[in-house]
DNA sequence: ACAGAAGTAGACACTACAGTCTACTTTTGC
DNA sequence: GCAAAAGTAGACTGTAGTGTCTACTTCTGT
């Protein structure tokens, strides 16, 4: 019976995701999804262990959406529209997997964990490692500057859609894309 | 005499900015700047306070080190290498104002910080809105569809090097707005 | 010169934190 | 059917968090 462990991953998740690491405690998890302190550190041996494992939930669930939203491209020009306008749906929080929009939660994770040798930084960095493989498989084009201007737009439009609460950034990132004689 | 005031919101600043904000105490600023808990009481109302007053000198920091990169740019083109070059040297923490990178502080408060409406969110809204404002200022060029290409490669270019590690994002940028054939 | 502002040390109150532990009950695999 | 695994409640420890307070000293502007 290891849904007690789910439970736990998926409130400490949403909590996490919702507020901060730092300000979200322990107890709190608990009374939330009802569930016992003994039974939480007999699935976790703390703090960080959770922590790691809601990196991981977010991780497969964010890989998942993102395998989804760009199978059926039939080129390049259409892996990049279902990019970003994916990108657009999250910001508006109309993807319910993907929870009411905050930022990137690994983003976020690593600007609380400034040690960046740490399992958690590491983990941040490994997914955004992945998502880049990600979208660089969708695409036809191999080049690893084009990969450069995708990612490097992705992350400017997550963060510019968070921290200025522009939501309409990675329509601004499709313009761009889009006005850019750069052939893709 | 507020030389005390500067010291603790300098002392403030290194710490929040190179740890985080929750995992800084009131205590441990105390203890590093040498100064009294009823001193810090008697110049800041509470914590939220002092964080405000150290987003707010690093706001000015910020805006003065932009300002003075910025500055001396013939032509946008110029403006473009100064801002992205200027950026790689914070990256590389070869910017002894700016301290040892660690992202941005703007951004990675608000990651902490998740009611939108409150002052410290806000805030960090407003900054963003006010170095957008200083690269409009440099640029002949006015119109904001550049600008929005500029700013989402920038905020792209600060979250890569700092969650990924790749100091030379801002160089990747440089590349890219090359590149392109729009012209600028 | 002196009033008032700014500073000091550090004890104190109170809350919250992570994590441990005991004693007990339920579930599940074989 | 039963042993082991997984679960329960919640008291408890010890540390660290913010913020208050008293009693005293130093600085500074007029």
């Amino acid at each position: 019976m290891n849904t007690k462990r789910k439970i736990l991953i998926d409130t400490a998740l949403t909590l996490f995701y919702q507020n901060s690491i730092y300000s979200v405690g322990i107890n709190e998890i608990l009374s939330v999804s009802g569930i016992a302190k003994k039974t939480l550190y007999h699935h976790f041996s703390g703090k960080e262990a959770l922590v790691l494992a809601t990196l991981e939930k977010r991780d497969q669930g964010f890989q998942q959406w993102l395998t989804t939203q760009l199978s059926g491209a039939k080129n390049d020009t259409e892996v990049i529209h279902q990019l970003f306008y994916g990108l657009t749906d999250w910001f508006h929080s109309r993807v319910p997997e993907l929870g009411d929009f905050r930022g990137c939660f690994f983003t976020n994770t690593s600007a609380e964990f400034s040690d960046e040798k740490s399992a958690i930084a590491q983990y941040c960095r490994q997914h955004k490692q992945q998502v880049r493989q990600l979208i660089k498989q969708a695409l036809k084009r191999q080049d690893e500057a084009f990969l450069d201007w995708v990612c490097l737009l992705k992350e400017g439009a997550i963060s510019s859609a968070y921290v200025s609460q522009d939501l309409d950034a990675a329509l601004k990132c499709i313009a761009i894309l889009t006005a850019s004689e750069v052939k893709y």
